[in-house]
DNA sequence: GTCTATACACCGATAGAC
DNA sequence: GTCTATCGGTGTATAGAC
């Protein structure tokens, strides 16, 4: 694509220092949350006036935008991650990928915030940013059909168990564990109810 | 407890201020979302200078916890108006307080936000504002145990179960009730799962 | 590329006149 | 009780020196 197919020693440099904002970023909004996130803060804080952001974003929600992508290809790197680990039952590979996601969203919830809720206003995240998940959640729907799942309506059910138990781990004991925990018994809850076959009694359900 | 045994005109008339700019203030979060409530934005709605405002509530935090206070005492009422409707099996009763929570939830996603999220930077309620929810919650989890249902982890799982239908319905899908309507086979899925001597086969979990 | 300087249109909040 | 005036803050933007 590009013109020059030597090294750009500047837009290397640009490239380094669009990176070292973007860390101090994710240093800021952790510590005083997402919407405490100023431009001239920031600036301070990379040992520029806020003016001279513009240089490498052209607005405050680029900056958003740009955080949004890092977290959400973070994400995916993950659960590549629980993929790799070789070849199990489905139900294990389920738990495995299951544990990956709640782990991620609960060990970051600033993080969490700014991929799965809409609270800066006027913020949407580009196309190439957001992109990224919808391999995440696909595979995700595979892994619950391999387990026997493919009522549409378990999977409404499944994304509202995990977007609950991190809702309420994140807002009522940030850190801890108390709802992680509950992950495996809530999976076999799910599967007893909506895995094909897993109905013991005459219930009938078409 | 007041000094004033009469009538107080001049309180009266403040208190009646103090009504129309809550609602003025519901009108505008519910139109341009729970960060848009600006003091000049809500002073042009009742026809005063932002300024004027601070006589009738000392900071902007006060407002939301005033809001968040009639959010709060509404939800009990509507728990109160289900409870009132009769005895009824257990399971029955689970099924109604439970449509009553989601609904409440779901048809005002501001509401919503600020009742159970905390994305306002500052802003916490007051324990005034907050006691009436905690007497829900109690009959909330009354009702589950009348259904057999005693473990404290189950009731973990029970609230995550809510927080991730209202979640996912406000998110995906506001205004619909694509998660709303799996709320009576979530609950089946439950109690099947949690509920005492609901457990078939033996499995045998202390 | 970063700076200073300046500007605009907002924000919450306060002081004091009337 | 409402106003004007003001303060220090915000995101955003431009112009021009170095």
């Amino acid at each position: 694509m590009s013109v020059q197919q030597v090294r750009d020693r500047r837009s290397e440099r640009a490239e380094t220092t669009r990176r070292e904002i973007l860390d101090a970023a994710w240093a800021l909004v952790r510590e005083q949350g997402l919407a405490a996130l100023t431009m001239r803060e920031l600036g301070a804080r990379v040992g520029m006036k806020a003016q001279s952001l513009y240089v490498y974003f052209p607005s405050k929600h680029a900056i958003y935008d740009a955080l949004f992508g890092q977290a959400n290809r973070e994400l995916v790197a993950r659960w590549r991650a629980a993929a790799a680990a070789g070849l199990q039952d489905p139900v294990t590979v389920l738990r495995r990928r299951t544990a990956a996601f709640l782990q991620f969203c609960v060990e970051d919830p600033v993080r969490h915030q700014l991929l799965f809720q809409r609270t800066i206003p006027g913020f949407e995240p580009s196309p190439e940013s957001y992109a990224p998940a919808v391999e995440g959640l696909a595979d995700l729907q595979a892994r619950l059909g391999a387990c026997g799942v493919d009522d549409p309506r378990a999977w409404d059910v499944w994304t509202a168990l995990l977007a609950g138990l991190v809702a309420q781990q994140n807002a009522n004991e940030p850190g801890g564990d108390r709802w992680l925990r509950l992950a495996d018994d809530v999976t076999d809850m799910f599967l007893a109810h909506y895995a094909r076959g897993a109905r013991r009694e005459g219930e009938d359900r078409s």
